[in-house]
DNA sequence: ATGAAAGCGCTAACAT
DNA sequence: ATGTTAGCGCTTTCAT
């Protein structure tokens, strides 16, 4: 026996047939779906109940187009293969589905013609914002994204220059306190592994170490750099450099700006005889999950994804909402120190 | 000096006023936009000028509610978070952004409550197609997503007893060339680490492990298998079991039904100081990044997850494309077997 | 408290 | 080859 109730239906239900079974007007439905209190009790039963007879949802496209909102946004991420953008997705998602928004994931993958024709989306009116990820407003051919006074929240990597509402965590200082349970460790000739160059976040990173150096009156200008670009393998092309150091110079301990270079510095250190964190020891920046399953498990700054992703949806639900622009403020999210097997007392010499 | 032709403009133009400017009606712009051939160059040329003038994008809710089709498909993800699908998600993006598609990513993340509203969102005519990718055709509470007649394929997990399109590996004929690569090494003495108990994916490589058991002769119902749900720390516990076992009995080697569980053995088997190949060897299945990071580097079934989702969108244009209902086939997509660092010949007893 | 009706931007059938 | 026009499903005045 089938169930006649759910079974073979075709076309959805619209709004002129959930009005025709409850013996009211379209207004009357579409008011008892937006503010149920300005219609009498017994209607809105009424209402209420023809809808669930006929499973009716509302045509967003319809909605859409009337009421000149789409409840989508735009979340843009520069590659969704790194393994950093999953997480904030999803606090992002939690939050934005919660306030009843559908989100279009625009993942740039490095293309430009892919990028403009976001733009394209979003400034033709598609969505109500656009929350960035990806470190820099997006660019299209024609298009100007700042032009359309869409409402746009930064997360993740700051933009600087642009008065909008961003969420960062605060790198400089996470870093320094990185460099500095170096430092307590008794390690004093200290490495740094960077991120691309004029990236913010290594930029922001860098900065951090110089100032834990600074503060241990160490030189940060004679601590040894390691060009990187935050892949795994900018990690092995490090611990070679370094494994061809002269014991003399070669630091005894490495911080590295992201998790992904880290993991590939100890595995090709180890896999040269060096022992971490016996003979180096290595910090790590990300918290990234694998950061746990490596082999030693990675100290690392743990950066609550979610939340960042949480907070932006937030701030961006705020701007969306409000008929003002938004005031352009900053949200802080508190980073932790994860002390794990990678990091040790420095050596004696 | 600022740029004029980009700045400050506010609403979004629509068809009317690139028809007033071109001095030509609405429907010819319409057309030249959709089918530029029956439009006359001389006037083609006019609108295109226009278009480009006003910076004119199509409203897509317009063009929605009229056409009753999105150009939206809903791509659902049983968590993001999972490292193997942003990989699918990239090749599905390609096709489908190719061919005018826009999508949105449903992750479930485990809420039947998020699982019900994305399938109300397709029952109520939201997206012109569903592309599954989490094992399930989605339920909702009240909606019935086979009933809405909506265009639907599957691919990654197969989808028993439906008659959809699908996309998948052999993943039985996989595991089983893993399992004999493990037995030409010598291995005699196989353990299996599972998936989740009635996965279809565990169920598959399963059969594959006891196929290639059976075909050199050795009885897959003596095989040790370690219970597992493809996380990290399944693999962390099947390695305690493997560690707690008498020589006699314990397995010289080890397939596991995914990467993760493969990783998590690894690791925990080398901390209580087994050697990996040389003590046991191990394959994993998926060919996840880290499975090239981890120390030893792992020997591993890879999927070519770009081509599956590829595959997966194409199949999906197609039924959304043509008018009548897809038949049901079944794309196979081929693996490879990658000979890494974790599995050697067997120990001589 | 409820209803009638206009119209959001677009496409397609029909007319010229 | 091009124009006119009727809605797609919905929200929102404005009347009642």
């Amino acid at each position: 026996m089938s169930r006649p109730e759910t079974g073979g239906r075709r076309k959805p239900a619209k709004i002129a047939d959930v009005a025709r079974i409850a013996e009211v007007s379209v207004a009357t439905v579409s008011r008892t779906l937006a503010n149920p209190e300005v219609v009498a009790e017994e209607t809105r039963k009424r209402v209420l109940a023809a809808v669930t007879a006929t499973g009716y949802t509302p045509n967003l496209a319809g909605r859409a187009l009337r009421a000149r909102r789409s409840m989508l946004a735009l979340v843009v991420v520069p590659d969704l293969a790194n393994p950093f953008f999953p997480e904030v997705l999803r606090g992002v998602d939690e939050t934005l589905s919660a306030a009843g928004y559908g989100i279009i994931i625009a993942n740039l993958d490095n293309s430009a013609e892919k990028e403009s024709r976001y733009v394209d989306l979003a400034c033709a009116g598609q969505v109500d914002g656009v929350l960035l990820l990806c470190g820099h407003v997006i660019r299209g051919r024609v298009r100007d994204l700042r032009a359309s006074g869409l409402p746009i929240v930064a997360a993740c990597e700051r933009i600087d220059g642009e008065d909008i509402p961003q969420v960062e965590v605060d790198n400089e200082d996470a870093a320094a306190r990185a460099v500095a349970h170096l430092i307590d460790l008794g390690h004093r000739r200290i490495g740094y592994i960077a991120g691309p160059e004029r990236n913010v976040l290594d930029r922001d990173r860098r900065k951090g170490f110089g100032r834990a150096l600074r503060a241990a009156r160490l030189d940060p200008r004679k601590a040894p750099a390691f060009a990187g670009d935050f892949t795994f393998r900018a990690g092995e092309r490090a611990a070679r450099d370094w494994l061809a150091m002269p014991d003399a110079t070669r630091p005894s301990a490495i911080f590295a700006a992201n998790d992904e270079m880290a993991i590939g510095f100890v595995k090709t250190a180890r896999a040269a005889g060096a022992r971490v964190p016996d003979d180096v020891s290595i910090v790590g920046f990300d918290g990234i999950e694998f950061a746990d399953y490596c082999e030693p498990t990675l100290t690392t700054i743990y950066q609550p994804r979610r939340d960042i992703g949480a907070t932006a949806a937030a701030l961006l639900i705020a701007a969306m909402t409000s008929p003002k622009p938004p005031s352009p403020r900053f949200e802080r999210i508190a980073t932790r120190l994860m002390l794990r097997d990678s990091t040790a007392a420095a050596p004696k010499r």
